[in-house]
DNA sequence: ATGTCTTTGTGTCAATTGTACACTTTGCGA
DNA sequence: TCGCAAAGTGTACAATTGACACAAAGACAT
């Protein structure tokens, strides 16, 4: 690395978390909503904060996700890093950033993560920028803030490959969860349909769910088995260099 | 995102590269060396340099890449943001860093990238950081400097999940190529063997690789057929949603 | 010219995995 | 008791994987 010199810029650094939910039919991300200001609508963004001093990258992201959720302990993966000069300068983001922030031309670069929690879990928090935040349909996102749909489409992508080869979707769902669940959940993430009898078959094979001495109640028709994850199985398969849950 | 307060940090950003090369036999890295000062004696480190104001961090990359190798155009990847506060407080790195630096105190998140690169194209360049670059083998490196045997594995890692599911092994090879060479560099980059007829069929199978009219000369042995990656069929296999080389 | 050396290049068979597909069961509620 | 809605289950065929061994080509040394 070279000395400093008039052409090296001196950014701020921001994490943002793209904060996956599944309501048992759709995979849905949390959204909080930018205020609006003068002729700038408000407008949907992802939570996210400055880096502090003492904090790591994963600390500030799982900083963020609590002051948000209230949750620790979370599933949290980077995705990477997003710095272009210009991420911040489309007009209204401009025009937002001129009204609220102190160096509004600051560069900022951000470093996305995205993390898996369980709805039942979630309590909305009242922290600065939690003001009002809702889980919106991933489908239906269309305009974000700054360059936040195209963060939200790398952790979409990032979580598709990693589900194919990691059953990490558990974090996305309560203790117990009934194969159903499960099978909707990874066709709401890898958009398209799976067969039913063959995922079953295949997640039964594995051994990576356990079946609970505990059926659904209430339901307008034959009640569904339970089923939590079985961990103990999950580690001795990847000890064993399988690698591969291949939907 | 919250205004600035005195927590927040005001970090220098790098990019820093795991440049990746293949003898024909082995997986290599280009790495520099640190220079020695005073007590401290001098250690291989990654290619890096700061960011410039109006540069992405994949120009940035791709800047540093150049200047070592003289090569633009090159397939890079970002392997992801490195930013613990103490990634460069080991001994030796502080001692270094206040010889050598005007703000050694100074936070430095680093973006780090990997690339692929032909080596028969590569030509070492006179630049500032490139005094004294050379191609060590993958499974070789010990220590490096700062964190950078670290990002050396993510970035390993990240290609070995990459390789089996696009085919950009090519990058390391030149224009024309045996069979047996790739299969050598799959093994190199994977650690492990793969069967010789298995992998040949499966290559061709695939018709990512097309049979040149040319052979090897001048070798003590039975002569090699030359191929060539054909791009055209790759690219419709991946339009056709086939994710799959499979190793 | 003959033999040796080294690497290339090739086929088959068994096991596993993927894929397509339809009907019965269960419990609720009308 | 009937209808409804989702749960749960098996089979047959195709495709892929994985294991395995020997002949062919050319260079070189004698």
């Amino acid at each position: 690395m070279q000395s400093k010199n008039k052409h090296e810029v001196n950014p701020r650094i921001s994490a943002d978390c793209v904060i996956f939910g599944f309501d048992f039919n759709q995979l849905r991300v949390l959204l909080i909503e930018r205020s609006a200001v003068e002729n700038v609508p408000s407008m949907m963004a992802l939570p996210g904060d400055l880096i502090y001093e003492e904090e790591n990258l994963d600390m500030a992201a799982s900083r963020v996700l609590k002051e948000l959720t209230g949750l620790e302990e979370i599933y949290l993966e980077q995705v990477g890093a997003f710095g272009d000069p210009d991420r911040l300068n489309k007009k209204n983001d401009q025009l937002w950033l001129k009204a609220v922030r102190q160096d509004p031309d600051a560069r900022v670069i951000t470093i996305a993560y995205y993390s898996l929690v369980n709805l039942d879990n979630y309590a909305p928090q009242a922290s600065s920028f939690a003001k009002s935040a809702s889980w919106m349909l991933v489908d239906d996102i269309q305009e974000l803030a700054f360059d936040h749909a195209e963060i939200v489409s790398a952790a979409l992508k990032k979580l598709k490959d990693k589900i194919i080869s990691q059953p990490i979707g558990f974090n996305l769902l309560p203790e117990k969860f009934t194969l159903s669940q499960l099978h909707r959940l990874y066709e709401s993430i890898l958009g398209r349909d799976l067969d039913k009898r063959n995922f079953r078959r295949k997640m039964l094979k594995l051994k990576l769910v356990e079946s609970l001495d505990e059926k659904q109640e209430g339901v307008p028709h034959k009640p569904s088995q339970y089923f939590k994850f079985n961990e103990e199985n999950y580690n001795k398969l990847i000890e064993n260099g399988y690698d591969n849950f291949g939907f």
